[in-house]
Order: C-alpha cells, then structure tokens, then sequence
RNA sequence: GGAGCCAUCGCCAAGUUGGUAAGGCCGUAGAUUGCAAAUCUGCUAUUCACCAGUUCGAGUCUGGUUGGCUCCUCCA
C-alpha cells in the first residue's frame, strides 16, 4: 500500500513504525460552531485511509481530538452566557452525530484539550527546561524557533521570507517573529485559565496536537505515529509547530508520514467563516441523506480540491442509486463471499494512495457484468449471493451500499405516501391486466406527480423517490 | 512581496517509473417494454490551457506564457 506524503511530496510505501499496525492521528475541530461541509470532507478522508489500512490487513488506531478550550470558544461563552463546558458539549456531540449520519467511524482515542492540561504543561515544561522555549513578562510562554535547527522542514517554508512581506504583526518581547505561543496568560480575572507552573493561562492552540499525542501514542520508538493528518491549511504554521514541539521535548520524530486533504470549495473558493460562503452539515443533512454526501464528498480525490455543487450531488446520487438497484435485485438473500478479482481490484485502487475513482469505476463495471449476467440467467442464485457480498464488501472498505435496498429508494416518503402509492400501484395493475392502458398510463402520470418514479420488472412493478 | 498546488471530452473525473487518453453524467443509435422507467449493447477527446525544448516516442520530463486556487492571520 502507498501512500502521499505531503513533507516529502511524493507516494511512498506504507511501512510502519510496528508491523501490521498503523497509528494516525487527525487534527479535530475547534467546537465553537457547526460543522461545515470542510470538517466532513477532512472526516471523510481519513475515515476511507482507516478502513483501508484494516481492509490492507493492519490493526489501526485512530486519534482525533477536540479543541474545547481556544479564543473563539471564550468569545462565544461571553457571547451567549453559556458556560464553557455548556457549549463545547453541545457542538461534540453534535459533530459526532453528524459525522456518524456520514457513516464515519469513531476515532479509538477521542483526546480534549481540557482533559490533557497535564500533558500540555509537562511538555512546555519540558521545552523551558530544555531551553527550547522562553517565559515573558506577561506569563505567555514562546517556542523559540531558533533553537530549532529543523524547524521549517514540515512546510517546506524558507527561512529568510516571513519577515519583511509577512502579514503577521509582531509585537511583544518574542525573540523572533516565528516564534509562536505555548501557553497564554490570563489578562483579565475573568478569563478563563487554568494553573500551570510558569503562570496561569491556558494553552496555545499547537501544543494540544503535540501533547495529546505524546500522551497517548508515544512509545520509543523514532516516530510517535505514523500518519499526522489533516486539512491543507493546518500544514503550516500548525503542523509545522507540532513537529517542531514534539520534536525537541521528545527527541524523535512526531509522525513518519503527513498526509492532508484538500478543501471543500463553493464557487471555485475555499468555504471558509471569513468568506461567508460556509455550507453547514447540519443544514446539508437536512436536504440530504448522509449517506448520498458521503458518497459525493468522497467521489473526488482526498488531496484534490473540492467544488460543492448540489447540481452535482444529484448527478452523483444517479451512480448511487445503481449500485442500490443493483442490491434490490439480489435481494434478499445471504452474502457468500465477494468475488476475488473484484475484492483485489478494490484494495488495490485504494491501496494506492486511496484512488477513489478508480475503485468507483470497478464498483460500476461490476454493476454493469452483474446486471448483465442476471439480464441473461435472472435466477443464478450463486451470482446473487456474490454480489450481496461484493456490496457488503464496498460498505465495509468504502462506507457506502450497507443499506436494506428497499429503504434507500423510500427515504423521506412516510406512511401515508407509502400507502397511496401502493394502492395507485395495484389500480394500474388493473388497469394494465384489462388493457386499458389509457388508464393505466394516467395512474402512472399520477405517481409521478407525487414525486415517485416506477418501473416494472419481471419481479412486478418498483418504486422509487425520484 | 514570498512559497506551493492545479489546468484532461458539454459537465464531474482517473491516468506508478514517458510508449500511444479509465469510469460516471449528459447526448445519441439499438435490444427489451403495450408505452415508459429500469437494465444491457454500440457511438461520443488523433487529443490532454498555450509556446518552445529533451526523446525513436510526452497528458506524463525541462524552460517559459496565460488562467485559477491555496498558504504566509483563525481555519478541515
């Protein structure tokens, strides 16, 4: 299996820290807010890398940590009245609901940054007593990148460039201008801080990363972990301070492999707060099924930008729906095992840095051999119950085909519809046994104002939500 | 101002070490159907933003031009 690593720029094998096991850790949200259409396509990349790497053979242990405790976070609490732990809880729970309605599997180790304070403070502890980070006046405590003879190597930046375009304003007693916070003093009474032996404060938004990592993953060995990932935007300065704090205070490597995708963007521009042009997936779910967007979000390359379109979603629904159709035909019935051709095909497509569309188009071409084989011979049981297992196998390494068929094709019609329909149906049915096609051609007109489109087969007549 | 990424059919989008352009949508012709829908089959880029170069051979390498995006501030 390869995978791209974004500091080296190029595919490299897969070979990890512990044979047969495979560590990464994401960088989670700040939880001051919904999650955009952004935090699901980073979710969803890394949720496809895990179930590949278990699909590869490897037993992996995934982190993703919440960052409960930052400036927009207190800005919202004074904002609203809320109390700190009020409102962080609200949007993790809420960000893990959505990403479940995406079909993203739990991280192993969920760290908060709250809870790892201990860590955080023996690490900047750690870095003052090795002089690697200096206290000011205020109590604010400062990496200094100086005494870092790697820092830079993460983003490729050069070092003589930030300071005479940088748009970075720098003020204070920070010895160099790339020098970033490890800890924040506390300004005013009532802000909130917590104890640490330097001052009281709380921490800067890169150390988190590196603490919780130390504190959950490291062992002795040359890297903490093996994959570090992430959005684009978090390669410099976040990862790259990451690297540079575990680095020093450690003495090893944070991550042997950095991995980071690409944005979700609307309009041909990053989705971002700042824009105004965010898209809420609170507000995408609304419209559509999890599991749709989860297949359009990841229908494009992880490291390729991403132009949300709902245009588009629709026309990705289409190639979604006949895999469904498909599973509607082989229903039911009990999976035997999947094909082994088609199994490697998708391993391999997906082994090779997660080629998503590559192993789209095999999913397709089985579809179309499989229809066509039933089109011939429609009772081939030992067929069905293959592609019930291919379909079982697409869920498990690509989370999306693991639905009753039936329900797919009815989400969003209730009861009462349901009941029409069927009984506008069984009419037609009448109509078509009598030959009164006029008739029977109305009632389908009837059907399709409702919004169902139907379709009779050898099996009677299905139904489906348009 | 500095750093980097990208540019492939009407649309979306693949294309390891250069070897003669996947797949999907749309469109179109046909099979099937009472008609549709669904399903299947055929057709649909001599060409990869543009220019020049290296090579027997380049979408793939080199240089340049144009256009778009991102990072250098919180950001997935």
């Amino acid at each position: 299996m390869h995978i791209y690593d974004s500091v080296q720029k190029k595919k490299l094998p897969f070979e990890p820290i512990r044979a047969n096991e495979a560590s990464i850790y994401v960088c989670g949200p700040t939880v001051y807010d919904d999650a955009h259409l952004g935090h699901a396509r980073s979710s969803l990349a890394f949720d496809l890398l895990s179930r590949t790497l278990k699909a590869h053979g490897y037993a992996v242990t995934m982190g993703k940590n919440f960052t409960d405790i930052d400036d927009k976070i207190i800005k919202k609490v004074e904002a609203t009245g809320k109390s700190i732990e009020e409102l962080t809880s609200f949007y993790i729970t809420r960000y893990l609901e959505e990403m479940a309605a995406l079909g993203i599997q739990r991280a192993d180790i969920e760290p908060k940054a709250t809870e790892s304070l201990d860590a955080i403070e023996a690490m900047i502890q750690k870095l003052i007593d090795k002089d690697y980070a200096y206290v000011i006046s205020t109590g604010d405590v400062y990496f200094d990148t100086a005494k870092d003879a790697h820092y830079g190597e993460i983003s490729a930046r050069v070092a003589e460039d930030e300071e005479s375009q940088s748009r970075v304003e720098h003020t204070s007693e920070k010895r160099n201008p790339k020098d970033f916070a490890l800890w924040k003093a506390c300004k005013g009474e009532e802000d909130i801080c917590f104890d640490a032996a330097f001052s009281r404060g709380r921490p800067g938004w890169h150390i988190e990363c590196s603490a919780m990592i130390e504190k959950h993953f490291t062992g002795d060995t040359d890297y903490s972990i093996d994959i570090h990932g992430g959005g684009a935007d978090l390669l410099f300065p976040h990862h790259e301070n990451e690297a540079a704090q575990s680095r020093c205070a450690t003495g090893h490597a944070l991550a042997k492999y950095w991995m980071h995708n690409g944005f979700v963007q609307i309009d041909g521009e990053k989705m971002s707060k700042s824009l105004g042009n965010s898209f809420f997936l609170k507000d995408a779910l609304k419209l559509y099924d999890g599991e749709v967007l989860r297949y359009y979000l990841n229908s494009v390359h992880y490291r390729n930008d991403f132009n949300f379109s709902e245009e588009e979603l629709h026309l990705s629904k289409k190639r979604l729906d006949k895999l469904y159709r498909l599973k509607k035909r082989v229903s039911p019935g009990k999976a035997s095992l999947p094909n082994k051709n088609f199994k490697k095909a998708l391993l391999d497509a997906m082994g090779d840095d997660l080629n998503i569309s590559i192993a789209l188009s095999h999913i397709d071409e089985m579809i179309a051999k499989t229809n066509d084989a039933l089109d011939a011979n429609p009772k081939d049981k030992a067929l069905k119950k293959e592609t019930l297992a291919n379909i079982d196998f697409i869920d498990e390494l690509l989370g999306f085909g693991g639905k009753e068929p039936f329900s797919y094709f009815q989400i969003g019609v209730d009861t009462a519809l349901k009941e029409q329909i069927e009984s506008l149906i069984a009419q037609r049915l009448e109509a078509k046994k009598a030959k009164d096609f006029a008739r029977s051609d109305a009632i389908r007109d009837e059907i399709t104002a409702l919004g169902i489109n139907i379709m009779d087969t050898a099996d009677g007549t299905l139904w489906e939500k348009a």
